[in-house]
Parts: structure tokens; sequence; C-alpha cells
DNA sequence: ATAATTTGTGAAAACGTTTGCACAAATAAA
DNA sequence: TTTATTTGTGCAAACGTTTTCACAAATTAT
């Protein structure tokens, strides 16, 4: 019943165990035909190396852990459905942990991982993470990090990110463009990398066409969105202001999906009364009503370059020399929520 | 620089390895007071034990293998975040992996989390599924499969599905008692569990409104919605009927996002021409032009369920007496696209 | 011919735990 | 007091690999 050793295949060929191992392995001097006839046995009765013996005995496991704030927000299950798709293809298996936006599960996770002695780690933080010490030692003990989307500037290390400001820059132009000139922005927590880049872009974008950068129209959703409260409280206050936004930038789906559910609730036209876009890999903005003006990111991409970036820093023999910081372009696809008819 | 082990321990405290480790696990004859120093020290010098020695040793890894069709669907991302949230709870690693809907890749990974010696495993088949021998196999053996979603009729094992049959009636009977007549239904593979069960469900609905069952109004989509292409040529072979359907109903997200973007496309509108509703997991159905009525699982409760009922099976010391099946209910919630104004 | 090298294989230690068994010391029963 | 029992600890084997070292046989160089 038990599954099959390397012994098994030793004593029915009639050989040691050292030189059944190093013929699976073909890296040593095995003669051809031992070789051959070992394989042979081993494929016949379908033999499987025994992974905690292997580990044990390397101290590699050949998987990979990731964590993500939430598995099941599209973004992020984008991310790891391109990340599967590499430890796939390179035969890794891949730890998925969360830490739900809680600088303790965060650790806790992180913590959990590294006993699981993973070859590489995956990180997108949370926005008050407290791991970042951590981290540091365990890519100084050998073990790489790449963190993708939410990175920190406590820690130089190698990187995957969208151009959040060059996406946030694109999609204020696109605003101003056609006219509006009152644009807010709700975005999520003000310590996130990616909300300052969003904020940096959207900046961008007013200076060079002359709008004054008005504090009071950017709003932070703490929690993301997690809570529609916040977002509810965000709407709220901008529409209190004296010359209230035509129109919305909204920084992550979820605020961007409050953000209209509320509006709609409001009976607030959009784009007519207030114009809105955002960031946002939802699997369908075409459908949406309005249709929705949104940047995309590539998530499925991210996930597959910062998948294959890490493994190819495991499977480096040296320390490799210099960090890597690969940015991936955001696409900015136009619809109605953000045209009025004329 | 490498972790610490249970001889640092023993060594620092005089004492042996078995007694370090005996303390450690406090289930032996230790005394008070060493069991105490050793936690203490143990929690000082923050001692991990190395999982890949104790795998080896005890021949459990404390992790669950997961396999579902695709990471980013965001019903299963649903479930994958409600098992996970039972993994961290009960300290199992969960391991996720994707068939992509070939039958090749589910055997492969299937292999693959088993060589890994999961201690148990959570599968949602794929429609033309080949693993099953393999599958009974393992539970054999003494590894406890889950199935959750879609399962089995070649095998008999525990189950956790949502109420598909009773959810397709809820919702069918919704349609017919709004005045629809001729209701189509376009599903996924018809090999699929879920698929079967809903079709049956529509069936039950309509005999009992005395509306006879007309196989022209069922289309299926043999990649669930994935190529576009296939639920377009549903629709239009929908359409294209002499008394062509005055509402759908779809049987998946994707599915539902394809009819709603062709029907949008073709300029027929929502509800007045042909009512739409449908199984989603969606996150947004009420932005969505027209808010739709959709029948809604509870995905997330779903991982839970499975997660708890696998981890009980594999904790248990004697093999489990019966199987069991969990049901859990749906939920309909109707929005406009399913309500004409008169 | 002998010496040096190459080639193929095996013995055994190591990786870090857990646990059956043995055994001494302390306690209880006779 | 002697014997039986309980209590606390240590020794050593085992889990299934990989790999260093050693060594015999075959080959090549001298």
């Amino acid at each position: 019943m038990s599954a099959t050793k390397l012994k098994d295949i030793a004593s029915a060929l009639g050989l040691s165990y050292s030189t059944v191992s190093r013929a699976l392995k073909d890296n040593y001097r095995i003669s051809e035909e031992t070789r051959n006839r070992v394989k042979a046995y081993a494929d016949k009765i379908k033999y499987k190396p025994n992974l905690a013996a292997q580990s044990l005995r390397n101290n590699r496991t050949r998987s990979i852990g990731v964590l993500v704030s939430n598995i099941s927000n599209s973004f992020f299950s984008e991310v790891l459905d391109g990340i599967e798709s590499i430890g796939y293809e390179k035969n890794y298996q891949v730890m998925i942990t969360q830490s739900l936006e809680s600088p303790e599960n965060e650790l806790k996770q992180m913590e959990n991982l590294i006993s699981r002695s993973v070859d590489g780690l995956l990180v997108s933080l949370c926005s008050t993470s407290n791991s970042v010490e951590l981290l540091k030692e365990t890519h100084l003990s050998g073990t790489p990090v790449v963190f993708f989307d939410r990175i920190s500037a406590l820690f130089e290390t190698h990187k995957v990110v969208a151009d959040n400001c060059g996406g946030s820059y694109n999609l204020t132009k696109h605003l101003l463009e056609n006219g509006y000139k009152k644009i807010a922005h709700i975005t999520s927590s003000p310590e996130l990398s990616i909300a300052i880049e969003r904020l940096e872009g959207y900046k961008k974008a007013l200076a060079e066409y002359n709008v004054p950068f008005d504090e009071e129209l950017v709003k932070h959703c703490l929690h993301g969105g997690m809570l529609i409260e916040e977002t509810e409280k965000a709407v709220d206050e901008l529409l209190k202001l004296e010359k209230s936004p035509d129109a919305i930038m909204t920084a992550s789906d979820r605020i961007t999906i409050n953000t209209i559910t509320i509006l709609h609730n409001k009976n607030i036209a959009i784009p007519e009364k207030i114009a809105v876009a955002g960031f946002s890999n939802f699997s369908a903005p075409q459908i949406i009503a309005p249709p929705l003006t949104t940047i995309r990111q590539p998530a499925f991409e991210m996930g597959k370059m910062a998948a294959e970036l890490l493994i190819r820093l495991i499977e480096s023999k040296k320390p490799v020399d210099a960090f890597e910081k690969i940015i991936l372009e955001t696409e900015l696809v136009v619809r109605k929520s953000t045209i009025r008819k004329r």
C-alpha cells in the first residue's frame, strides 16, 4: 500500500541506493546502461521520490510562498492565476496565504511560510505592514523575496509593479481633456505604495493642465473599500463641498463598485452629473451601468513575471548582483462613464 | 545563520533530544519543571521545528491540497478564500492547483499534490475528468477526499455542494410567475454535476407550471463560457428559433456576462425583449445594466464547510463510518433584469 | 611490464525529528 | 526491609533521500 521507495528499486535491480539515486538524477558517472535500467524500472513501478526526505536532505522544497491581502479580490486572484501557471510550468508548488490587511496576520503567515522552508517569497504587503524586518532577514539568509504590486520603501529588493503613476496620469489627463475640471480621487490607505504612486500621477496631470491641486478632493478609504461605509463617507464629503466634483477617479475595484452603487442610490447620473473612472480588474466593465472607463492592470502578467523572476533568483547559483524592478504598462479603456454627450 | 534545532535546546539545557521533543509536545511523562524550562527556552530562541523532518518522520504534512478549475473565477476564488480561512485557523497549509478544465492537467496536479503527501484533498472536478480512479486509490490509502461543487457520480465520498437543483427551480419559478413563457437555459458542459442538477430544477419548475420542456431551448457551452464564441453561437441559435425565448437563465458567471454583452451588442433590451438571470457570484450584480437577478451560491461558506469537514476527517482516528453530504442553500435575489414594467 | 588515470559502484553518514525501549531514581505497597 | 510500581530521562533506531569518500575494475600513459 505504501509508496515505492529508492530501496525497492535498488533491491529489485541488485544495486545500491546511491547508484539508483544518481541514475535518476543523471548527473554523475553512471553507465548509460545502468541509468536506463533504473529509469525504466522506476517508470514501471511509478516511483515518486519522497519530497519530505528530499527537502530534509537538500534544504529545498520546490515551493514558493505567496502573500496577498485577499485571495478573492479580483485583481489578486488574477495575479495568483498567473503565479500558479508559472509554478505549474516550472514544477514549483505555490503556497498562497492572505493577510486580510492585518499586520498581525501578515506576520504570522510570513513566519508560517518561512517555517515551511519555501524556496522563495512573493509578497504584496498590507497597508500597515510590520513584517519588513522579517523579510530582510529572510532575504539575507538566502531565500529570495520579490515584491509585487504593493512594495515597501523600507526594503530594497526585486519588484514587479504596474505603472501606477503613469496609469493615473493617463486617466486624469483623459478626464481633463474631456472637460472635467474638479476631479476627485478616492483612494486607499495613504501608506500604500500604489496609493502614493497613483496620487502622484494624478497630481502630475493636474499640474500639466494648470489645475490647482486641492487636498479636499482626495479621500482615503483606510480599508480599501472593504467597508462600504468608508466610501459612503468619502462620497458624502465630496458632495458637500462648495464646488462638488464633476468627476471621481477611484483607485481600486471595491472603491469603484462602492462609488457607483452609492451614486446610483442617490440618483446621481453618471457621467452627466459626475463622471466615474478607476483602476479596475473587474471582469466585465462593459456591462456596468454605464459602461465603465477603466485603467486595467496586467494582473495575470504581473503574477507570471513575478513568479518567473523569483524562480530565476532561486535557481541562480550566485547571489544576484542587482535588484530588478519590472514596471508593467497599464491600459486605459475609455467607455461611456466618462463621456458626456454634447 | 541557520535555524535553531532541537539539539540546540538540548545541549543548552543539558537534556537529551527526546526529552526536549517530548516536553514541547507535552504528551508524555515529563516533569512540570523540565517542560516549562524547555518551553521557555524554545520561546526565547524562537525555535521552529523543521517541518520536512517532521513530515518524514510522521508521514503528516499539515497541509491540504485543493483542485479547482480556475483560481480567478470569482466563484472559486471565494471558495478558496473560505478554505484558506479555515486552513489558517487550524494551522494547515493550503496548496492550491487548477485544472483549467483540462483532464490531463487535472491528473498531473492531483499526482503532484499526492506526491507532496498532503493530508487530504479538496476537489472540484473538471468536466471531462479522468482522475477519479486516482482519487479512489488515494482515499483507500487513507488520505481523505472531499468533493465540493462539481462532484462525480463515479465515486462515492464526502461532498459539499450548493442546492443547484433547488436554486434553478426557484429561479425558473420566479421567471414563470412573472409571465415568462419561453425560458431558455444556457449552461455549461452537460457532463458536469452542477449542469445536470441545474437542468433538473429547471425542468421541475416547468413541469409544475405545465410548460412543456423544449430541448431546443437548452444550450451548452462546453468551455463554460471561457470562449465568448460558444455563448454567441448559443444566443444566435436561440434568437433564430421560430418562437425565440423571452427569458434566458444562465448557469455561470462567465456565461451570464457573455450573454448580457451579446444582447447589448445586438441592442436587445433586457428585460423588455428578453429577461436575463443566472447563477452568479459576481461581486456587483447591482450595478450591471440592468441590475441582475441572480442565484447566489454561498461560495465562501462552501469553502469553509469543505475544509472543516476535510480536516475533521484527517484528524479523526478511526476511518469515518458514513459519507457526509452537505447541501448549502442558494439565495435568489430579484433585480430589474427579470421585472417588466407593466 | 608497471604506474597513473578514469569509470562505475557501494558503504555509510547526514538532514532533524519522533518514539519504543531501557533504566535509574523516587515513591508506594507488602 | 524488600518488592512492586510510578516517574522522569536517555539511547538509539527509524523516516527516505543525497553525497562524500573509498575502492575495485577498466582504461590509458609511461
